[in-house]
This record gives structure tokens, C-alpha cells and sequence, in this order.
DNA sequence: CACCCGTGGTC
DNA sequence: TGACCAAGGGT
């Protein structure tokens, strides 16, 4: 007799008949990046939904595949000019990894993605589950995702009450993931259908189960505890940090850092700051102060300071006071330093705050 | 492996 | 309105 391998228990062909149904039913068909089957297209989509919502996409896919339309484009692009255009999408090292990526496929693989996820997870910026996705979309090829969609659909379909970003629970998806992968055709519309689902349907607050394929062998919908499922990751107090930034102005330009590479907003340029980041117990420096670290730039010829503004980011609140420094005469620029046309801000590559706050200084508001 | 990395939307 | 979340990957 047989004895039965754990993906034989894992496996149901039911599971992935309903959604590739489902799919080809109710789910989506008219996204920008569906219906090709260009690798390019399909791979830059996947690394902009990294973490970021359809919505937020949309206007950035479009923009970003009209100035580099082929991987070719991309790759002989200068990283700046990448940077700026990803400016305001966020996790700006997708970015440096897409730019890093599309040469080694040129390099590489003579600008055709490889079609086995294996080989493009390899690539920088690319992991299992990405793979796994240009993979099914651009080639048909048969392989698992686990995104937060899935990982959603999964906790509250098989009732996984551990919290999924543990990496035994982690590795417990991925089983179940491959085990559920349908046997023939359809892996297109069941890779589409898992995020579907997720993204339409099984959303983390107020699930639409009464639509859903998949309520009737639902746990969560059974025991009355979608409100609960997925388990949250359990939380922690963020800290909080201070940044003084320098808006110093003169002629209609204003001064940028370049960032360093690594850390955060690691690549986009910035404004100046006065001593990098503070705790927020100790107060904010004086005007004075402010005035005389910005001496360095040139002659102060007026500092003013700017409403305060709170950034928050996943793991810290970051308090940003800004100083508005106009010069009378420029000293030699620093290292790492650019001025830029404030009448062009919108082409720097700069954090979405940062743009805003100098986007404000260039052109104020009326009230 | 737990933690780091952005931003906009939602309740 | 603060907390939480959304098509993860790199270290």
C-alpha cells in the first residue's frame, strides 16, 4: 500500500478548479499589465505591486513604461533618471534593484527573462514568490505565490491561527501553496485568481463571503472568525526620531543632499539636516542655531522656520522640522550637494514629505 | 531570522 | 485619528 506523502494530504484538485472558475468569472482581465505576455511588462508590474496597492500603481506603470519601454531602455537609462521616476512609490531599493536587474538580463540573458523561477529568482530584486509570479503571467509556467493575498485566503480557509510572518507558519504556506497548484492549464487564471480573491473579496476588514468560491470549505467563515484570521503580527511601541532640515534657497533654487545608498529613503536625494537624527527627547536647536550650521552653505541672509511635520513610517515617527534659509551670497557646494530649480521640483528625486513641504515653499497656497 | 525599507488609503 | 494594512526582498 501507498503510503501518503504530506503533499498528498495538503493536495485537493477542488481547491484550484474553484478558483481558476472563480477567476475567469468575476476576477480581473483589463489591468495595464494583463494580457501580455511580455516578460518586461509583467516583471516591472510585479515589482512595483510589491507591497503597494493596484491603485497606487496605475499612474507610475505608465509613466515609468513610456520612458523606458524595453528592458533594453531601462538598462541604459542612468540610475537617476530611474530614481525620478519612482520618486513618491516608496522601498526606493526596488528601484536600484530594477535598474541592477534589467542590465544583468541584458547582460546576461541577452534582454529575454529566463523562464524558470528557479533562474529568476536569482536576479536582484526578485524572490520566491515574485519569481514564481513573472514566471505563471509571462511563460505559463507552473509555480507557487504566496504574497499577503494568499497567505489571507489561506489562514482563514484552513484556519492557521499562528501568525503567518513566523517562519515555521511561513514555510507551512508554502507547502500548502505548491501542494494546492493545479494540475493541468489554468495556472495564469489560478495565480490571478489568489490575488484576486485576496485583493477583491477576502480583504482583511469586512471579507465579502457571501460571493466568495471558496466559503464552503472555509474555516474562518464556519467558526465565525474572518474578523480574527490572519493572526496579527503581535505589535511594538515605534520609536520616535527628530530631523531639522535646511530648505536653503537662493535665486529660485534650493540645495539637495544626495542620500546614501543603504538606509532610509537610501538613493533619493534629500534636504540637508542639522546633527542627522535626534531622539525626540531632546528639544529642536534654536533659529540661531540653525542659522549658524547653515553657514556652511553661504550667508545667511534669513532663517524662518517652517510649520513642523510628522512622517510615519512602518518602524519609527520621524518629526521633521524644517528651517527656510535664504542666502545673500552662495559659499563652495559641499560634497554630495546640488541645487535644483524649485520651479522643477516635481522632477527631484525626492521622499513624497520632502517634495511636499518644498512643493508648498515653491508655490504657497492662498488661504 | 527578525528587522529594515515608503507611501497612501482605510476605519 | 492613530493604528493597521497593501501583489516582498534583502540582510
Amino acid at each position: 500500500m501507498k503510503r501518503l506523502t504530506e503533499f498528498d494530504e495538503l493536495a485537493d484538485p477542488s481547491f484550484s478548479s474553484a478558483v481558476i472558475a472563480w477567476q475567469r468569472a468575476h476576477g480581473r482581465h483589463a489591468l495595464p499589465w494583463q494580457n501580455t505576455r511580455d516578460a518586461y511588462r509583467v516583471w516591472l508590474s510585479e515589482i512595483m505591486l510589491q507591497q503597494t496597492q493596484v491603485a497606487a500603481v496605475l499612474g507610475y506603470y505608465a509613466r515609468f513604461l513610456e520612458r523606458f519601454p524595453t528592458v533594453h531602455a531601462l538598462a541604459a537609462a542612468p540610475i537617476e533618471d530611474v530614481m525620478a521616476h519612482w520618486s513618491g512609490l516608496g522601498y526606493y531599493t526596488r528601484a536600484r534593484n530594477l535598474h541592477a536587474c534589467a542590465r544583468q538580463v541584458v547582460d546576461q540573458y541577452d534582454g529575454v527573462f529566463p523562464p524558470d523561477p528557479a533562474l529568476l529568482a536569482e536576479l536582484p530584486g526578485i524572490g520566491r514568490s515574485t519569481a514564481a509570479a513573472i514566471a505563471a503571467f509571462s511563460g505559463g509556467v507552473r509555480a507557487a505565490i504566496l504574497d499577503g493575498n494568499v497567505k489571507r485566503v489561506f489562514a482563514r480557509v484552513f484556519g492557521i491561527d499562528s501568525y503567518p510572518g513566523e517562519k515555521r507558519t511561513e514555510d507551512a504556506l508554502w507547502r500548502r501553496a505548491q501542494a494546492l497548484l493545479p494540475e493541468g492549464e489554468g495556472i495564469e487564471s489560478y495565480t490571478q485568481g489568489l490575488m484576486d480573491l485576496g485583493a477583491t473579496l477576502c480583504t482583511r476588514a469586512s471579507p465579502a463571503c457571501e460571493r466568495c468560491p471558496l466559503r464552503e470549505r472555509c474555516v474562518a467563515f464556519a467558526t465565525g472568525r474572518t474578523a480574527e484570521l490572519p493572526v496579527r503580527k503581535p505589535k511594538k511601541a515605534t520609536p520616535e526620531k527628530r530631523a531639522v532640515m535646511l530648505a536653503v534657497i537662493d535665486g529660485g533654487e534650493v540645495l539637495l543632499q544626495q542620500r546614501p545608498a543603504s538606509g532610509i529613503w537610501g538613493g533619493l536625494c534629500s534636504l540637508p539636516e542639522v546633527d542627522g537624527h535626534a531622539p525626540m527627547d531632546e528639544a529642536a536647536p534654536q533659529a540661531d542655531a540653525v542659522a549658524a550650521s547653515a553657514k556652511a552653505f553661504g550667508e545667511v541672509e534669513e532663517a524662518e522656520a517652517l510649520l513642523p511635520l510628522v512622517h510615519v513610517f512602518t518602524h519609527y515617527k520621524l518629526h521633521i522640522t524644517p528651517y527656510r534659509i535664504a542666502l545673500s551670497a552662495r559659499a563652495g557646494l559641499p560634497d554630495g550637494h546640488l541645487w535644483w530649480k524649485l520651479a522643477e521640483i516635481d522632477a527631484a528625486p525626492l521622499p513624497a514629505p520632502v517634495k511636499k513641504l518644498l512643493a508648498e515653499l515653491a508655490a504657497p497656497k492662498l488661504l
